[in-house]
DNA sequence: CACAAAGATGCAACATTGTTGCAAAAATAA
DNA sequence: TTATTTTTGCAACAATGTTGCATCTTTGTG
């Protein structure tokens, strides 16, 4: 169990339970692959699949983790990497679906193209979605 | 019911049934507003919601329509523009998803912006919605 | 440490979306 | 018209997600 899961509990100002530091462990553990609720519900021996939901929830609303519709619908989950908190996620960046491996890559690293949308149209959130095929399936 | 449905039909080489016409009429009549398998359960009265999800799942695989996720957890419906078939999509647009009026409306005149990823990986599909308020709710 | 208050968990019950198998009905071909 | 092929409608089921409520755990205070 990592430092950096307490660090993270702390700083979003959330109690510390047992099924807490799990899951975000879980999450840690994962990087910049995403994984459904389904996933972690097996990674996590014993935990309720409800309070799951509800963990879920909490972190994503608490700026700790961000959720993606990757057109398979199962919901994915994965860490934030900075300055996310409460109401205000920084995530738009890139999402790669792979049709072989069935995983969902975080590309942070991939610049988000500009999108000119007309004026009337008040943007709050991009959620980019490539699929195709990974490096490592072909 | 206009020749327009009978004409995609035709096209797509399906059987001409009451239900896939009233479905795919309500398709027609949706225009660039995505609608969900619920919208057109209580649009299209009585048809049966298995037959529908079989009548949507015929569509998408004939290339008459697409589907979005939105991020909403419910998946979306809509014509394609023009040269879809069997298989091969080409329906590469922005979807904008408006919070307030809670639509999805496919933006095939706003330009998709490049995405330039690294050559080790295979893109065969871009998902591409922006959330926001649409022009009508601000 | 002990206690109280606030918050999180676990369980039941439920809602919604989506899939599969199969017999009956409808559409098309002969 | 009749035969063949497809589609439909129903039942049964699976997966994801939500809500209410009693119980347990965490945390702040004396
Ligand atoms: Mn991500
Ligand atoms: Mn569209
Ligand atoms: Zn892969
Ligand atoms: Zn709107």
């Amino acid at each position: 169990m990592s430092d950096k899961v307490l660090d993270l509990l702390h700083k979003a100002e959330l109690r510390i339970t047992k099924s807490r530091r799990e899951v975000l462990e879980t999450l840690v553990q994962s990087g910049d692959q995403a994984i459904s609720s389904n996933d972690i519900e097996h990674l996590v021996r014993g935990i309720d699949r409800i309070t799951l939901y509800r963990i879920l929830k909490t972190f994503e609303e608490s700026g700790l983790i961000h959720s993606v519709a990757d057109g398979t619908g199962k919901t994915k989950y994965a860490l934030c990497s900075h300055e996310c908190n409460g109401g205000e996620h920084h995530d738009d960046h890139l999402h790669f679906y792979c049709r072989i491996c069935e995983t969902t890559t975080c590309l942070e690293k991939v610049q988000l193209p500009p999108v000119r949308l007309p004026s009337d149209y008040l943007v709050e959130e991009k959620r980019f979605v490539i699929a195709g095929v990974c490096k490592d399936c072909h």
